[in-house]
DNA sequence: CCCGGAAAGTTGTAACTGTAACAATATTCG
DNA sequence: CGAATATTGTTACAGTTACAACTTTCCGGG
């Protein structure tokens, strides 16, 4: 038999995870929420083509572990003002090729700096080593499935 | 002026954090959704009332840092259900104290133990300092504002 | 006492999300 | 080739959430 006293909702890792990481999107999410009235899906989107230049939708959402109708819709959203362009493929027409704008690329470069400098606010509330394990341990947790455990 | 190649998606904490939160809640949520229907918050107010004994929606919402609209609506459903009572305070009759029925704490003890075992599961993953790191890392980030910064 | 303001919860509405169903291609292989 | 199947992305609809406005009750100063 399991002992009642053994579960302790601070210390159980979903919950925790969950209370840390909308505290720490918090801030940053109200930037580009009021500043460009994006979702946070849209963000994403516009930082992977940023940081990694011409993708699909497809290849977002798998980077990004995210799901393609939020893809999709973010998508919609980014090229309806201008921030985005979407080019068929020739080869398969069912592909599109995403691209930022000059105006998307400013956003995204005013964004970028922001993140940087938050991140590295947060950064400074730990220790060296801290944040070296965190990310360590936070790579494998995001990374992978604990398997089968019902 | 700042570089243009300093930003690392990857290394980003929001970023980081809110993928690991989603990955790891996947799993547990699944279980109580299919299961007995719930939602997060309802498992969450379940989880504090059956830790913590009585408890307002008011302070359940400031445990837990949960707005307080979610917080009436998932104590709705969860009476509704019949998982709890809701039991008007005779000094202050604002206030409503909660509390699980036999029926509700049935649920919370099933819930408790595979959360339990989830858990471990997740905290296998990681090495016994790591963790340690980790949990201390995370209340901070969960506890914390990191100030002005935009 | 009684009025203004604060606190605890609730509800309306518009926006967002998830699931599944869909359309339009591409691919496989008999 | 061509029918079955898979892939890419969109859309419909139902369910959930956020924000603000609201109700009820309490408290403190005049």
């Amino acid at each position: 038999m399991r002992p009642e006293s053994t579960f302790d909702l601070q210390s159980f890792l979903p919950y925790l995870l969950t209370q840390a990481a909308e505290r720490s999107s918090l801030e940053f999410q109200q930037v580009y929420r009021d500043r460009y009235g994006m979702l946070r899906t849209e963000w994403r989107v516009l930082f992977h083509l940023g940081l990694y230049g011409t993708m699909t939708a497809g290849g977002i959402g798998a980077a990004a572990g995210t799901h393609k109708t939020k893809i999709s819709r973010a998508v919609h959203r980014l090229a309806e003002r201008r921030y985005i362009t979407r080019n068929r493929d020739g080869a398969d027409r069912r592909v599109e090729h995403l691209d930022l704008t000059p105006r998307g690329r400013a956003v995204f470069n005013e964004l970028r700096g922001i993140a940087a400098d938050y991140d590295e606010a947060l950064s400074n509330q730990l220790s060296e080593t801290e944040l070296k394990v965190l990310r360590t341990a936070l790579r494998k947790l995001a990374g992978m499935q604990s398997g089968r455990f019902t």
